[in-house]
DNA sequence: ATGAAAGCGCTAACAG
DNA sequence: CTGTTAGCGCTTTCAT
C-alpha cells in the first residue's frame, strides 16, 4: 500500500504562485468578503480542479474544532423504521459534505450512554438520538458541548428539541375502525411503558375506544416489550383467559404483530374471525390472508424535519420552534 | 454552547510533570518498549484518568495519517441482511475504538462511486463494499491507498478480498425438496444477472433442477429486479403463460417474493397449491399460510469474517487467504 | 488584495 | 528511561 500522498494546500498554493491563506480564503468562499480579484480566484480554482485537490478533513477538524459529522444513536438499525430514518439522514448529510456516524443502543441504557460517550469522543457537530432513557440529565449535560436532538422518542418530558410522530391520532382512527365492525371487545398489545411511543399508542388506543364509546374492561391491556417473543405470549395469555381469540386486537408494532400472528398459525387460528390493526407499516401486510389496517410513520418526514432542525442549530440560527410532531399515515386495508 | 473544552496532553503532561511523549507513550501501550518506570506510568494514568482525558481523534489522525474510521458501502439499509450486517460491524468497530461510516448507493454505480470518493476523503482506513458494479477498476484504483474488501457480493471476478454466502448449496438444496414433492415443473425469478448473488442463486437452482433429475424448460427462468413488483409482475407473466399458476417456484430474494405473495392475494390464488421457496429469511414467513423454506444468510459471521479480515489488511498481517465463503442456513417449512 | 506566521493536539525521531 | 522538538494540513489574525 503505497499511500498516495494527496496534495496539500501548501502545493497548491505554491503552484498557483500565491499564499496559503488565499487559497484557503477562496475555498471557503470568503473570496468576496476579502475582495480576492477574480483573476486570482479562478487560477486558484483551475490548479485546485486541475490536481483534484481536497482539504484534509482532519486538519480542518483540529483547527475549526469542528468536525462536520452528526452522530445518530438509535436502538437497532434492523429495525426497519429506523433503518429508514438512518438512510434518509445519511442522505441529507452527504448532500452538505457532513458525515452521519450511526450507533445502535439495542435499547440499553449503559449502551446507550457508551456510545454516545464514543460518538462525543469522536467530536461529532450534533446528536440525534432515538433514546431509551428515561431521564434527560444525561444528555442536558452533553448540551453544553454540542446540540442534541430527540428523535421518534421523547425522553420523559424533556424539553431538548424533539421530532415524532403523532402516534395518538392515527392510532385512534385505526382502533375507532377495528371496534366500529360490531365488535365489542379490542385487545392492546404494546411494548415498555416507559418509552414515549408506547404511551402515545395506548393514548390513541384509548381515545379510539372512546371514540367508539366502547368502555375499556380490564385485562385488554397488556404490555411486555417490543419482541415477537412476546407477542407471542400476550396472545397466548390471552386464550388463555377468554378461552378464544379476542374479536379485535390492535398491536403497538410491527415485531408484537409477527408474535402474533405465530401464534395463530402455529395454533392454526388463521382461520379464526379476529379483526387486527397495527402500528408499523410493512409491505407483507398486503399479502397476508388477514387484511390488518396499519399506522405509517412518514420516516421521510421525521427525518427530513431532525437534518433541518439540527442544520439550524448547528448554524446556531434562532428557532422558535423546537419540537416537531409529524402526522402519520394509515394505510386502510379492511373491509 | 460553551464548548467545555477538553483537556489535552500537553496539560496532562504538566500535571503530571512529565513530557508529552512520555504521556503519549504511555497511552499508546509502548510504555513498556520504552522502558518507562512503572511509576511514572501509574501517576500519569491516575491523572488521565482524574480528568478524564481523551486523546483529540483529529489530532491523532493527522499526525498518524490514519482516521481510524472503516467505511461501508451497501446498497440499501432498509434491507434486513445489509442492516444486520452493518449492524455487526458497527458492533465490532466499536469494540476496537474504530467507527464505520454507513453509506448507501442504492444500487445506482455512479451515486456509488460518488459515495466511495466521499470515504475516501474522509480518510477512511479501509473500506467495506457491497458493490454494484460489474467491473473492478475502480477499487483497484483506490487499493494502492487502502484495502478494500467486497462483502455480499464480488465484482466480476475480482480478486479483491471477497467475503461472501454460499448461496448455491442451498438454494440447490431447498431447490431438490421444492421438486422432490412430486411436482415436474419449477420456475425461478430472479434479480439483477449481473450482480454476483444472482448468478449463484440461479446456478443453486439448476443445480438443484439436476439433482431432481428435472430438465430445464424454456420459460422457467425469468429475471428482472430485487423489487417487488417485479416479482409481481413477473408472476402475472408466468401465469398469463401457463394459464395457471406454476407448480412450484423459487423466488431469489425475499422481495421478490413479497411482489409474488401479493399478486397471489390480489387474485385470490393463496389457496392455490403452489409449493414456494425463497432466498432470504423473515420472521414473517412462520405466519403466511403457505410454508415456504427459505435460504437464511449467515449476517454475522458474514461481518465478523469481513471485519477479521479488514483488521489483519490493516495490520498488513500477511493473510495467505481473503476469498471466503460462507455457508448459508436452511429454514425448513414445508412439510 | 495578499502574505506571514502562529498555532490546533498529537506522534515519533532524536537527544540526552 | 525521559524530554525536546519538528512537523501533520489547515484556519485566521495581523501585517503589508
Amino acid at each position: 500500500m503505497k499511500e498516495k500522498k494527496r496534495i496539500t494546500l501548501a502545493e497548491i498554493a505554491k503552484k498557483a504562485g500565491v499564499s496559503k491563506s488565499t487559497v484557503s480564503f477562496i475555498l471557503n468562499g470568503k473570496a468576496e468578503a476579502l475582495r480576492i480579484s477574480e483573476t486570482t480566484r479562478k487560477k486558484v480554482l483551475a490548479i485546485v480542479e486541475e490536481y483534484n485537490y481536497r482539504p484534509s478533513i482532519h486538519a480542518r477538524s483540529l483547527k475549526s474544532k469542528r468536525s462536520y459529522t452528526i452522530g445518530l444513536v438509535i436502538p437497532d438499525l434492523t429495525n426497519l423504521g429506523f433503518a429508514s430514518i438512518a438512510k434518509e439522514l445519511e442522505k441529507h448529510c452527504r448532500e452538505d459534505g457532513l458525515q452521519l456516524l450511526i450507533a445502535c443502543s439495542e435499547d440499553d441504557q449503559s449502551l446507550e450512554k457508551k456510545v454516545v460517550t464514543h460518538l462525543v469522543e469522536r467530536q461529532v457537530d450534533a446528536l440525534i438520538v432515538g433514546s431509551a432513557m428515561t431521564n434527560d440529565q444525561f444528555y442536558i449535560k452533553l448540551t453544553n458541548q454540542l446540540p442534541v436532538i430527540q428523535l421518534d422518542r421523547q425522553i420523559g418530558n424533556s424539553s431538548l428539541p424533539l421530532v415524532c410522530s403523532d402516534a395518538c391520532n392515527a392510532t385512534a382512527d385505526v382502533v375507532t375502525k377495528l371496534i366500529s365492525n360490531t365488535r365489542q371487545e379490542c385487545y392492546f398489545f404494546g411494548g415498555q411503558l416507559e418509552l414515549s411511543p408506547s404511551k402515545q399508542r395506548l393514548d390513541g388506543y384509548k381515545l379510539g375506544l372512546k371514540r367508539a364509546s366502547l368502555i375499556l374492561r380490564p385485562g385488554w391491556i397488556k404490555h411486555a416489550d417490543y419482541q415477537p417473543q412476546s407477542g407471542y405470549k400476550m396472545m397466548d395469555e390471552c386464550i388463555k383467559e377468554l378461552g378464544r381469540p379476542p374479536y379485535s386486537l390492535f398491536t403497538a408494532s410491527y415485531t408484537i404483530l409477527e408474535g402474533v400472528l405465530r401464534y395463530l398459525r402455529d395454533h392454526q387460528l388463521l382461520d379464526f374471525d379476529i379483526r387486527i390493526a397495527t402500528f408499523d407499516d410493512y409491505h407483507i401486510l398486503d399479502c397476508l390472508p388477514i387484511d390488518i389496517d396499519s399506522v405509517a410513520q412518514d420516516c421521510t418526514s421525521l427525518a427530513y424535519t431532525a437534518y433541518t432542525i439540527t442544520k439550524n442549530l448547528l448554524d446556531s440560527k434562532e428557532t422558535s420552534q423546537t419540537q416537531f410532531t409529524i402526522p402519520a399515515k394509515i394505510c386502510w386495508r379492511s373491509r
